[in-house]
DNA sequence: CGCAATGTACTATAACTATTAGTACAGTTA
DNA sequence: TAACTGTACTAATAGTTATAGTACATTGCG
């Protein structure tokens, strides 16, 4: 499903969650989407399930998928992921990117055409399919 | 010269590196502006000396301040920072979470309209002081 | 029903990290 | 010299991460 990188220092349980965010985000997987069993996924990057549901559990409580016991874990809906602190928590976090980009001297024009491309790349994204 | 969040999880000197690079970035403090020394700075906050250091080492390793042995440590020049990675990697960062809060529902043109602020914000901080 | 798959919860252990505490040394300024 | 600065260690404690193992409840299927 993806890979990991044991060396970076980050938490294995931790990259999990970025992965699947990422796949959630970008539209790869959809809602109501099957992923893999906490044990399936475990044998698959050779690691503790307990690594894997530690993952899943964080995932879920940030409202990214939802468990249902004997089932499986599934993928939310996005409106299940709405979060007013989260909302601005993400806009500082792009505010501070963007400052710290142009204080290193990038230049406003390269940075707007940066982000043009995010919206564009998005209108023509997986997630009108 | 700021506030500490204990509770959060997060790591007293990464909080450190952060809050003195919103500071840099920001134009609050300016190319080789003399900062707090480790002992003072650890006195004011009420936290362990080495805890300064092992931030400002960080801040160093960045670029974002440089040390001298009997003198202090000051503000870098915003050309000491600059790295294609770091560059890469913030970008990557900001489509991230860009992305996110579309996903999440918020309106393009909101999204826009947020950038748009802190474009215009950049070019009426300090940094033209 | 019986069985296998699923999520969930818990304990225990080892390795690593963060923080505090203390000491020591080297360079700079007055 | 005296007082300040950064820097480099060691040690002890607390917390986090990852692995290992066990157990239980729920679901779907033959």
């Amino acid at each position: 499903m993806f890979q990991l990188n044991l060396k970076t220092g980050k938490p294995i349980y931790e990259q999990i969650v970025d992965k699947f965010k990422e796949l959630i985000i970008s539209g790869i997987l959809k809602p109501d989407e099957k992923i893999p069993s906490v044990r399936d996924l475990a044998k698959q990057l050779t690691i503790n399930p307990n690594t894997i549901q530690k993952a899943y559990r964080e995932l879920e409580y940030q409202g990214y998928i939802y468990s249902v016991q004997g089932l499986g874990s599934f993928i939310s809906r996005p409106d299940q992921i709405m979060d007013l602190n989260k909302v601005e928590y993400l806009k500082k976090q792009i505010h501070n990117n963007i400052c710290e980009l142009l204080y290193m001297g990038i230049k406003p024009e390269e940075m707007e055409g940066h982000i043009k491309n995010i919206f564009s790349a998005w209108k023509g994204g997986k997630h009108n399919d």
